[in-house]
DNA sequence: ATACTGTTTAACCATTTGGTTAACAAAGGT
DNA sequence: ACCTTTGTTAACCAAATGGTTAAACAGTAT
């Protein structure tokens, strides 16, 4: 593994669990087994740091979101897509959600560029095939992006707010991922079974 | 209003947009409208006025939520209730949930002892509710956790996520406003519409 | 061997930031 | 009037923090 990359996994970590206000250069540092100095020469500044990891991390979900919104399946293959493949990523990456949603909310004009940028999830295609198959009474009639809403909601949430659900809840971290494997499922049950005509 | 509640409210401002680790103490000052040393005098220093306006904020939450969860409705009744008036209290509110979110994965451990203080959301009495109306055979067979976690996710994500939701869905401030007027109503009925037998 | 290149480090620096001090003002009690 | 308590401020301080520098190191070509 390279300088470069010691670095920017350890930055990862370091972000992810602090946002970047609360990140020190010299936390990234220790994590990565390396002299302070080596951050500034590999990347030049915080900020810089900070963006190379959002943008990594932001990245990654795009794409695969779009690939399934995008794709030629019915919207109710779609959802249960969707919300399988998301949930199993996030898993995997249960900082994500918690440090995309704070970093966009305290950097709002950054994010925002970014996402204008291409990089995003674009749902103006399900958005209009949701649409269709009201007009043919596949579905009940509902408003579109409350249904996206509703979607986006039941997947990220619970990871966004981990700690927050495992208080409300009363439940031990092997329970929470016992029921987030459930939810691969279960989600995309709920919505259908609430639409389907 | 006294010095006090001056410094406050400012604080809440500046936390609430900030997070703890954002915010500068000479920022509440400002927006207090008094001299830093003031806060100090106050409010011993960043930690404790910190913790004054998480619990404040977080004490808001809780008692709301369970005089509905332990109140003598029937399990639809709650979920309306719930969603409809914690939704409109939130949109008062537009920068809690992510502000309770944000700090709560920050800080774990003292958001737990705090809650483990009696001041939570409980919704066993609600839990066992939801079981005895399946076995009644009024709700469908369901896990009744992820049932509340479902509500809590629709009900709360988008306020908690509400910039990643505007760039996702392509919405302008009012038209995000509108939604969730028209979320008051529309969650309890796609909650409802999927549990009911 | 020597010079040259990119990499890495220890030591250092300037600024920011939370927090303190001491003086000052305003009010209240005697 | 005088003293005590409470509220308020400007100036100051020490620690933390992002960032810089100059020297050392390692590999490579000459």
């Amino acid at each position: 593994m390279t300088t470069e990359e010691k670095i920017f996994n350890a930055a990862r970590i370091v972000f992810q669990k602090k946002g970047f206000a609360g990140a020190r250069m010299q936390e990234i540092a220790d994590e990565a087994g390396i002299n302070k100095a080596m951050l500034h020469y590999c990347f030049k500044n915080k900020q810089l740091l900070f963006q190379a990891v959002f943008m990594n991390a932001f990245g990654q979900l795009a794409p695969q979101i779009n690939a399934i919104f995008n794709s030629q399946d019915t919207v109710f293959d779609k959802i249960t897509k969707f919300t399988h493949s998301y949930i199993s990523f996030v898993i995997l990456n249960p900082y994500l959600p918690q440090f995309v949603i704070q970093e966009m909310n305290n950097n709002p004009e950054f994010v925002m560029s970014f996402m204008n940028n291409g990089n995003r999830p674009n749902p103006t295609v399900l958005i209009a095939q949701i649409e269709k198959e009201i007009a043919d009474g596949i579905i009940k009639p509902i408003n579109p992006k409350q249904l996206l809403l509703d979607i986006f909601s039941m997947t990220i949430f619970p990871f966004a707010a981990q700690m927050m659900v495992k208080g409300m809840i009363q439940i031990s971290d092997s329970q929470f991922n016992e029921m987030m494997e459930e939810r691969k499922t279960s989600v995309a049950e709920q919505i259908i079974n609430s639409i389907k005509k």
